[in-house]
RNA sequence: GGUUCCGUAGCUCAGUUGGAUAGAGCAACAGCCUUCUAAGCUGUGGGUCCCGCGUUCGAAUCGCGGCGGAAUCACCA
């Protein structure tokens, strides 16, 4: 057992309970706590420091973080740092740094020890308890006041050709999340959607669907419609392989038969109608495209992923291709020879980057300048986050690079939010080898298994069919959300689809598992709040309340780093220590009455910040489980 | 080949920005339910932090050089 800056294996100071104190007598303390304590330990370091050796102190910086749990205190300062500019030895800096804190700070520090160059501080039960009473039902705790900035958080961006596969996933969860942590963070966030709308992949299962589909629907057919649509999209292939082959058996070069398939001359032929506008297209498309948003709305809804504004692609490329003309003006792009537009960019590092075909049709890079342009016309955000996977790193670095050369207002606020892939044990998942997870598939694979473990266990066999299914949903999507978003997004990952995603341990449904077992504590009883409470905390209590202090720093963290693995193993560590502060102390019949109302706070606090952080991961904790 | 990223326990991952004896979960093994939910708790075993050199009080972390892997360098998206 060995959880972070906690003194888990410390002796018990006492059983027997101190003097008591109520809530109205130290509401104004509210505020000085408010400020993170690490702050506060820093302040009071800095002003004593000051006061013992005024002049040799500039530019001096030192840490100060938790206490290893096999050391005596909470919070440490590491000393080297300031031993060498102060001409002294570490070990009589913090004897004589110790002693001048505690002396002057009675009231916030209650003792200290130095062991080898570091300063290990004890804060006051005081301190923690007043934290526990202004802030236990507070169901706000953590998060950071309004800081006056706008961000767009742009995440999922699919292709109207595929349904969602587990990739898709992660990107969704990453992108719901990360802008729920900027939201308690202070930011006001728009989340958005560019939907890849069209293209010559999208005319491929057009094509297909025009020849082999004889009118079928996906309500003809019974088939969700973006698998509906995917399913022609893979028939285009099949179809494109084999006239490929008769090509090539026939004599002609592979390359030359890659260009010669009728097939793909068709598609190619439909990209070009689409783009004049061809009713007959443009009824396809439209049709096609319906039944695929219907299966996205579908699946979206499933997994709780919302959008404030959704873009089409097929609006912003024109935008992009106007940006291509003020860009030849203006001489940061370069017309060739052969007509295609491009922009130098050889001299910071990259390549030559073409930016307009010869035949004037938008690329990919394209659009994203056009539609770079029209979030920040519509939004003015200071910041846009692109939640993309890391395969398209360099599109980006060359996106913000040509915003900045087109002198765009947007252009210094683009952030890339690079994540890894999800990979197989085996490698890549590849569609062609039928090695995708599809995203419907696993979601109801990960509900079935929780179904199963709840029906095994049998504590719910009160609930009704509606209640049971919520819960099994709640479980099988908490499971899937957590297991993908615990890891550093900046990682690739990998996803073994023969071992099911467990239940088990550092996982969503044990952290769900915690917050059903402090409710029902609480249904059973609640804090009092006329009550007096224990002045003395013993070791676990004291432990989860450091932890507990320490939810908004973890918020800041994880909005600076862009990363909701942050909020996922700390809202673990805190379910953890409840679990061993569970086990070792009766909350209902504690050993005094005000220790029970100390430990019925402890519970709520414990059961909001729960809830909380798992909320900004966009999973759900239930009452009973 | 150029650029960028990665390499930590059998497996999946942390490691607070250079700090104390490198940690979790899973898997394995041993205990704990007449007491608030055992999807839990407690304990045991498991390490050449890819290798080498360097920087300094101190390196998994920083630098250089190897080895191994990935992404990308499209008039695809």
């Amino acid at each position: 057992m060995n959880i972070p800056g906690q003194p888990a294996a410390k002796k018990a100071t006492a059983g027997i309970s101190g003097p008591c104190c109520t809530f109205a007598n130290i509401y104004q303390n509210k505020i000085s706590i408010r400020t993170m304590i690490v702050s506060k330990i820093r302040e009071a370091v800095d002003q004593t420091l000051n006061q013992l050796f005024a002049e040799q102190l500039a530019g001096c910086t030192y840490q100060i973080g938790p206490t290893k749990p096999e050391f005596e205190g909470d919070y440490t300062v590491v000393l080297f740092s300031l031993a060498k500019p102060l001409r002294k030895s570490p070990d009589a800096l913090g004897q004589e740094l110790g002693q001048a804190l505690v002396e002057k700070h009675v009231h916030f520090f209650s003792g200290f020890n130095v062991i080898k160059g570091f300063l290990n501080l004890t804060i006051t039960d005081s301190y923690w308890l007043d934290l526990l009473l202004l802030y236990s039902a507070d169901t706000t705790f953590g998060r950071h006041p309004k800081n006056g900035r706008k961000v767009m958080v742009e995440y999922s961006s699919p292709n109207t050709n595929k349904p969602l596969h587990l990739g898709h996933l992660r990107n969704n969860f990453l992108g719901w999340s990360i802008a729920e942590i900027l939201k308690a963070g202070g930011y006001e966030v728009i989340k958005s959607c560019i939907v890849n709308d069209r293209g010559i992949h999208i005319c491929k299962s057009m094509i297909a669907w025009v020849r082999y589909a004889n009118g079928a629907t996906p309500s003809s057919t019974g088939i969700k419609g973006d698998h509906f649509v995917g399913d022609f999209y893979v028939r285009f292939n099949e179809a494109y392989k084999q006239e490929m082959e008769s090509l090539i058996a026939g004599g002609m070069s592979k390359e030359q038969a890659e260009k010669e398939a009728p097939i793909f001359k068709e598609a190619q032929q439909m990209l070009v109608d689409w783009e004049a506008g061809d009713p007959e297209v443009m009824r396809i498309w439209k049709l096609m495209n319906g039944w695929v948003y219907d299966g996205f709305d579908q699946t979206y809804k499933r997994i709780g992923s919302d959008f404030d504004h959704t873009y089409f692609e097929s609006d912003t490329y024109l935008l992009g291709k106007k940006m291509v003309e003020e860009g030849l003006n203006k001489g940061v792009f370069q017309k060739r020879e052969d007509g295609s537009v491009s922009i130098d960019l050889t001299a910071d590092g990259l390549d030559e980057k073409i930016v307009q075909r010869k035949d004037g049709t938008a690329v990919y890079i394209t659009q994203d300048i056009g539609l770079a342009i029209e979030k920040y016309h519509q939004y003015k955000c200071d910041e846009s986050i692109y939640v993309v996977g890391d395969e398209q790193n360099y599109h980006f670095k060359v996106l913000k690079l040509i915003c900045e050369k087109l002198g765009l207002p947007s252009a210094e606020g683009i952030y890339h939010l690079s994540y890894g892939m999800v990979e197989l044990p085996t490698g890549k998942m590849k569609s062609r080898e039928g090695t995708v997870v599809d995203a419907d598939d696993l979601i109801d694979e990960m509900v079935r298994i929780s179904a199963a473990h709840t029906e095994e266990l049998g504590k719910v066999k009160d609930f009704n069919d509606q209640e049971l299914q919520e819960l099994y949903h709640m479980l099988g999507l908490g499971a899937l959300k957590f297991f993908l978003l615990r890891v550093d997004p900046k990682k690739k990952m990998i996803f073994n689809p023969e071992e099911s995603i467990d239940f088990h341990g550092f996982t969503g449904p044990f952290v769900q598992y915690t917050h059903a077992r402090i409710r029902s504590i609480l249904r059973k009883e609640k804090p009092d709040e006329s009550a007096s409470v224990s002045m003395s905390l013993l070791p676990l209590e004291k432990s989860l309340l450091l932890l507990l202090e320490r939810f908004s720093t973890v918020i800041e963290q994880s909005v600076a780093e862009h990363n909701p693995s942050l909020i996922a193993i700390y809202v673990f560590e805190l379910a953890k220590m409840f679990n061993s502060f569970y086990t070792e102390h009766s909350v209902t019949n504690a050993e005094s009455m005000d220790k029970k109302q100390l430990r019925l706070r402890l519970c709520r606090m414990t059961a909001n910040v729960i809830l909380s952080g798992m909320a900004l991961l966009g999973i759900s904790v239930p009452e009973r489980m």
